[in-house]
DNA sequence: GCCGTTTTCGGCCCGACTGTTTTCAGTCG
């Protein structure tokens, strides 16, 4: 964490930009710049420097895909804190109608048709007149659509106040620089789930060690992220965030108490209770002022100190959770996590060729950047229209160039990959000899997710089998908070997986998680070897890859269980462990 | 909206699936 303010601008924009191309849709307006404001969206929330910075050395421009329209309004959103077009637009439409939008099968033709017609302007009233059965009556609608609203309402309403890790690091950074750097403000730590690396966050938890507590929240409440304060105490202070979140901030009582404060706000709870049922086992009372020994406050400075005074290893937020972790400690496990620089590379990105924004050259020097070895450009297949996949021909073109990088960089290794589809049937979406010609195969579904559950797991499992398959691409095929997983048996996935010696992929984007830390745990235990992967599309989401190392460490994965640990020579072995072992 | 060593205008993300229809519009990846 770190680089102060710049990340929430860049956020900031990107989610002006994506309300703009919203709005938009409903209103009907051209889809290409709907498009546009979509890509510029993306491209803001992905840049490692400020916007504002680069607008002001008239450099927004330079970057594909923002023109001078956008940029000025990248400069109108960064002088009045508001976009014209948007709330001109917005006002037209009740901005419950939004929300409506995101229920699957409902776009934004359907969604003005039920507002036009039923004067429904959000998912509350939507439902009432699903209930009612009034949704039958419209034109275009009828009794499956209005029980697929009903049911896909009960799975909006679940996800209701809850962001996104991404969007939640985000804020806490943004939140992190401004508290840093308020007067006699001496150390911030982001807390609660956001530091568990949950993959889905309710509450924003700050805790603060300052000398002026009063005077510290005071400020925290005239920071513009937030909308309302919902309450006050002594040493900490409630709010409401502008993007429907809790915050709270805590301030510890010095430099002693900071510990034990960040330990309490980052629960989970019932880790806390634990330490705290093992604390008064010892003669010792920990709380959230601090550990004590008779009534006397023990020196810690830091969570390392508590755990250490209860005779336990240091526990990294991410493995918190139910207290059975802490009785696992006591009897001897240390949790395993991933040491920086121990993934030598990325085995699953995508580069221009196909829908991804960076030339080969890009992404090698990216990769460098990072201190990898490799880097497996896997772009998408014929059938992914969409994503620019690559006919055979195409193909043969890239291999050559990766060749020619490869002969121009013999310090490092690009591999030439696909994240070829499986077909409706199994099959994969190029032929044999040309799969047999890459050094890696990804194969993922990406079409046809509502096949039934033999139908899929039948799909997967031929794919699994087939010897040119490295890895199975984002397993489950769910998109956090927007897609459910597709209906799928993971268990025979996983044997025939072990059976064949066909790896799952961790997929780190934050969108995803896929394979999720309970579904790690149930791979390994069949064996199964895993790779931590980005699917980056941007070079800028390289760097997602903590995602995925925190996902393994939450689920207790063996480093060795994970292949882009191994070095280059070990790993272009095990890349031909099919062909080895084949015919 | 953006973009262009062919274009300053006219392309750009196309095709399959779905539920509602009696021939297709809307959604989605």
């Amino acid at each position: 964490m770190g680089r102060g303010n710049c990340t929430l601008h860049n956020v900031e924009l990107a989610i002006a930009f994506s309300q703009l191309a919203d709005v938009l849709e409903l209103a009907g307006e051209n889809p290409f710049k709907i498009r546009a404001y979509r890509r510029a969206a993306r491209t803001l929330a992905g840049l490692s420097a400020p916007a504002a910075d680069l607008l002001a050395g008239g450099k927004l421009t330079d970057i594909p895909g923002i023109g001078r329209q956008i940029a000025a309004k990248v400069g109108e959103l960064l002088e009045t804190n508001q976009l014209r077009a948007l709330k001109e637009a917005a006002a037209r439409f009740p901005p419950g109608l939004i929300q409506v939008m995101e229920l699957p099968g409902i776009g934004p033709k359907r969604a003005r048709t039920l507002f036009e017609h039923l004067k429904v302007g959000n998912p509350a009233e939507l439902a009432g007149a699903a209930k009612a059965h009034k949704v039958r009556t419209v034109p275009g609608f009828g009794a499956k659509s209005e029980a697929d609203i009903l049911r896909n309402l009960a799975v909006l309403d679940k996800r209701t106040g809850l962001i996104p890790l991404s969007l939640a690091r985000a804020l806490v950074v943004a939140l992190t620089g401004y508290l840093a750097h308020l007067p006699g403000v001496q150390r911030v730590a982001p807390a609660g789930p956001v530091r568990r690396w949950e993959e889905l966050v309710g509450e924003l938890s700050m805790v603060v060690e300052a000398h002026d507590p009063a005077a510290t929240l005071e400020a925290v409440a005239l920071n513009p992220l937030i909308s309302e304060v919902t309450g006050r105490g002594e040493d900490s202070l409630a709010a409401m965030t502008r993007w429907g979140v809790p915050l709270r901030v805590t301030v510890a009582g010095g430099e002693a108490a900071f510990g034990a404060a960040l330990l309490w706000q980052t629960g989970p709870g019932a880790h806390v209770d634990r330490l705290a049922a093992l604390a008064s086992e010892r003669g010792l009372q920990l709380g959230p002022a601090g550990l004590f020994r008779e009534g006397r406050l023990l020196p810690a400075a830091g969570e390392e100190d508590l755990y250490s005074a209860l005779g336990l290893p240091f526990l990294p937020p991410e493995v918190r959770a139910d207290g059975a972790e802490v009785d696992r400690a006591l009897a001897g496990w240390q949790p395993q996590l991933l040491q920086p620089g121990a993934i030598r590379g990325d085995l699953h990105v995508h580069s221009r060729y196909s829908d991804g924004q960076n030339s080969l050259a890009e992404l090698l020097a990216a990769a460098r950047q990072l201190g990898y070895d490799y880097l497996a450009v896997a772009d998408h297949s014929v059938s992914l229209r969409v994503a620019h996949g690559l006919s055979v021909t195409d193909l043969t073109a890239k291999n050559q160039a990766i060749d020619e990088m490869n002969a121009a960089n013999p310090d490092f290794r690009l591999l030439k990959g696909a994240e070829v589809d499986i077909l409706a049937d199994g099959r994969l979406d190029y032929p044999d000899e040309v799969l047999a010609g890459l050094d890696v195969v990804v194969a993922s579904v990406h079409s046809r997710f509502h096949q039934p559950l033999a139908e899929m797991t039948e799909r997967v499992v031929t794919a699994v089998k087939n010897e040119h398959v490295d890895i199975l691409g984002h397993p489950t095929g769910r998109l956090l908070n927007a897609r459910e997983p597709y209906a799928l048996n993971l268990e025979r996935v996983l044997e025939e997986a072990a059976r064949h010696d066909t790896w799952l992929e961790v997929n780190a984007s934050p969108e995803r998680l896929d394979l999720s830390a309970p579904h790690i745990r149930l791979a390994a235990s069949y064996g199964v070897k895993m790779v931590i992967d980005t699917d980056a599309h941007d070079v800028n989401q390289l760097t997602d890859m903590a995602y995925g190392a925190a996902l393994a460490g939450k689920a207790g994965l063996d480093p060795a269980a994970v292949v882009n640990t191994l070095p280059t020579g070990e790993l272009l072995r095990a890349l031909r462990r099919k062909n080895k072992k084949g015919t």
